[in-house]
DNA sequence: TATTGTTATACTCTATAACTATA
DNA sequence: TATAGTTATAGAGTATAACAATA
């Protein structure tokens, strides 16, 4: 739940001092929008078998073949306890081998397996899918259009164009 | 992190089929744009000294002096044990009250104290000041029309206007 | 000494189930 | 019997700190 799930439109539009016909609710939208395309999104992992994380670490993987646990911790923004044990899970589910580095043997080199391979592919199929069914009621033209002005206010906000940290629980 | 922090846009683009010039991205948009929202507003009530969470239920009984912890629970969509852990937070700290019902012993009237209710003014300030933070950068004109496709989308996907459940465990 | 990875541990959030008091 | 609330407990997720192997 967040800031404003039960605040009556009107009183947030009076205190917001806007009263220009649009209520201060973007904030909330977004939340509550991102809430839902993130649960959407976990729904279909979940019938993959793997976490939203899971996933994350997949595509990045993918994307860099031999990458070592210490950088994947640096993407994820996380730490590498926490990596090792998100490895130890997909190494488990045999998606993903670990593999030391010749060059310096205190690295593991990550890579996905074949099913780690397929199981991308059928990630990517589910973000097409998703994103068709968010943008369906919509006219091209306006889909366009809220492309354009989301992706302007994630460059405001400063916010990398590839990468997503996720909801951390350090902000809460 | 989510489902296409890492996948390359043209990537994307081809896999979704798209190729009219806009990646398929809304969906990643919506969850990250949607995070960042989530995690300005936690750095505020952190401020305040609460989480997210009893912000949302500071503002429910707010609305609703002398709900009941069941129905409380109801609008979470969580359970009763989960709320008597929230109050007795809240109740320690000051913000809450519960008072047994003379209509019905079972049942714990909730209000807030006169401190609650400060709280719950300076929550409503810190929504405000946020949503000024969001479109910041966006011309009116911009911002309107980012509401607009952002409400249209919430209508469609049948969201409560009012209510945000936030980011259920079940989902991951 | 510094770095990569690992293990041990603890803390937060939240859910389930058993229980108490009241209806 | 049914309901409101409480307590006990457990699981998931993630963080910190100590440690081992290697550089």
């Amino acid at each position: 739940m967040l800031y404003s799930e039960d605040m009556p439109r009107e009183a947030m539009q009076r205190e917001a001092g806007l009263g220009k016909g649009r209520p201060a609710r973007i904030g909330f939208l977004l939340s509550q929008l991102g809430a839902h395309a993130t649960e959407l999104f976990a729904a279909q992992t979940k019938e993959l078998g793997i976490t939203p994380s899971e996933a994350g670490v997949i595509r990045i993987i993918g994307r860099s073949p031999g990458i070592s646990q210490r950088e994947l911790a640096d993407i994820l923004g996380s730490v590498q306890s926490r990596v090792v044990a998100l490895i130890d899970r997909l190494e488990g589910a045999g998606l993903v081998t670990r593999t030391r580095s010749s060059a310096d043997r205190r690295v593991q080199e990550l890579r996905l397996t074949e099913s780690g391979a397929a199981t991308l592919k059928l990630l990517r199929r589910a973000a097409e899918a998703q994103e068709a069914a968010i943008v369906e009621g919509l006219t091209p033209q306006q889909a366009d259009e809220l492309f354009e002005l989301l992706s302007a206010l994630g460059s405001l906000r400063g916010l990398d164009s590839e990468i997503h940290l996720g909801y951390r629980d350090s902000a809460r």
